[in-house]
DNA sequence: ATATAAAATTAAGTTACCCTAATTTTAGTC
DNA sequence: GACTAAAATTAGGGTAACTTAATTTTATAT
């Protein structure tokens, strides 16, 4: 026998391929690898891997896409991860900008009793910390209507139900400046292109920058407006 | 830049390696590569990187033993994985035969802000599921006095405080028979030598054989006596 | 003291997963 | 439609972690 390909790395870049899915299909490699921090033909190889047993499909030169099986797959690493993140703030009390990080180790060394032990414990939780759907346990994610900040414009007001994009170090920018799931906010103004896109927020001195300088794209969806 | 030796496989044979340690010392490559299931030829590689870094040390032909580096190391990691088991068998409610795989993954997926909030919510428990002592934060382990079951004689009760060789296959077998830390044990008989070690309990009337048919030992570790 | 079984080690080879450098394909511009 | 920059892919190579087979060392029995 020989070493076999990992069940964590599989579900890495599954987990990757379906987050990233949500914003564009299929998922570029350029992506992948910018979002695994390996290089293009590490991912090529890995993605070559992954449709060997059928858990994604390749179109050559045009990117990634995750089968059926795969999604599933996918999903419920999703689920662990959220319902990990729900009990690191929850139960633990572990700072709401820290746990990503945390979930990301801790969801792939979870047996299905523990999973399903949790969503106990934590009542069957709808959402993440940060605002994102939990997948139920056979696999099916709600699909969340979502209003992008950049679609708000000045005067409107909505509340932020979530940050599409978890990273440590963008939610620790976000939680400095009073953007957390729940929070009213306000658009007071909207810098031009060329920098960041920037908001005001409702008491606050200091503009915002958010979006495109963390992600290349504006990731904090929200609910419809109310104002 | 090239793959890293992984925390997790250092962790893994640390681990083993201070389990082993409690009943030979230097630890025997044999007994690793059965302990690990994998070859010793695998081992001896292993050991190599190890010694490398100087968390263990390697008598060729003789064995190896933890550095005090490795020692402390291993203890973390003892530390993570009961902590998990009681959190598991405590909180999530999950059957005490289980709990070992499930915290043998988690262990190596905990950062420490982790293990050390499940400390507090635990209430800092200083006992594992199957009774063996929880390593504080500072890696300090305390020594049991441990009486091994075969000290008993014909006529000697006991109390079980700790099942020390903590594998699935065991601890199912065990529950099975009652065997649990905190009960009072009778010895009314004992087989001989030829078979496995045979042990009857108080008001039950099939004997259970212990010990040397699993582990090849005496594995049982009780309080001193009681009459 | 020598023969021998068992354990330890070395030798040679495999796959997973990563890299850099070179090449090919695509997409967009003039 | 040819030119070009960017993305994708192939080529070639490396380490971690494993394997089996062959060899060496140790322990043991006669």
């Amino acid at each position: 026998m020989s070493p076999a390909l990992t069940s964590e790395t599989i579900e890495m870049y599954l987990k990757s391929i379906c987050e990233l899915e949500t914003i564009e299909s299929p998922v570029a490699i350029s992506q992948l690898a910018q979002r695994q921090s390996v290089s293009s033909p590490a991912v090529i190889e890995m993605v070559k891997r992954l449709a060997a047993k059928e858990l994604v499909t390749h179109t050559p030169y045009k990117g990634v896409a995750l089968t059926v099986t795969g999604k599933k797959r996918a999903h419920n690493v999703l689920r662990r991860h959220r319902l990990w993140e729900r009990f690191l703030v929850d139960v633990l009390n572990l700072p709401w900008e820290n746990v990503h990080d945390c979930a990301c180790r801790l969801e792939h060394a979870t047996a299905p009793a523990v999973t399903e032990s949790l969503a106990a414990l934590l009542q069957h939780p709808v959402r993440c910390p940060h605002g994102n759907p939990i997948p139920d346990a056979d696999g099916n994610l709600p699909d969340d209507e979502k209003l992008p900040l950049a679609a708000l414009e000045i005067g409107q007001s909505a509340t932020l139900v979530s940050v599409g994009y978890e990273e440590t170090i963008l939610l620790d920018y976000l939680s400095r400046r009073g953007f957390f799931p729940g929070v009213t906010l306000t658009v007071e103004d909207i810098a031009p292109y060329q920098g960041p896109l920037m908001v005001l927020i409702e008491g606050r001195e200091q503009p915002c920058a958010l979006g495109r300088e963390i992600a290349g794209r504006v990731f904090v969806t929200m609910d419809s407006g109310e104002g």
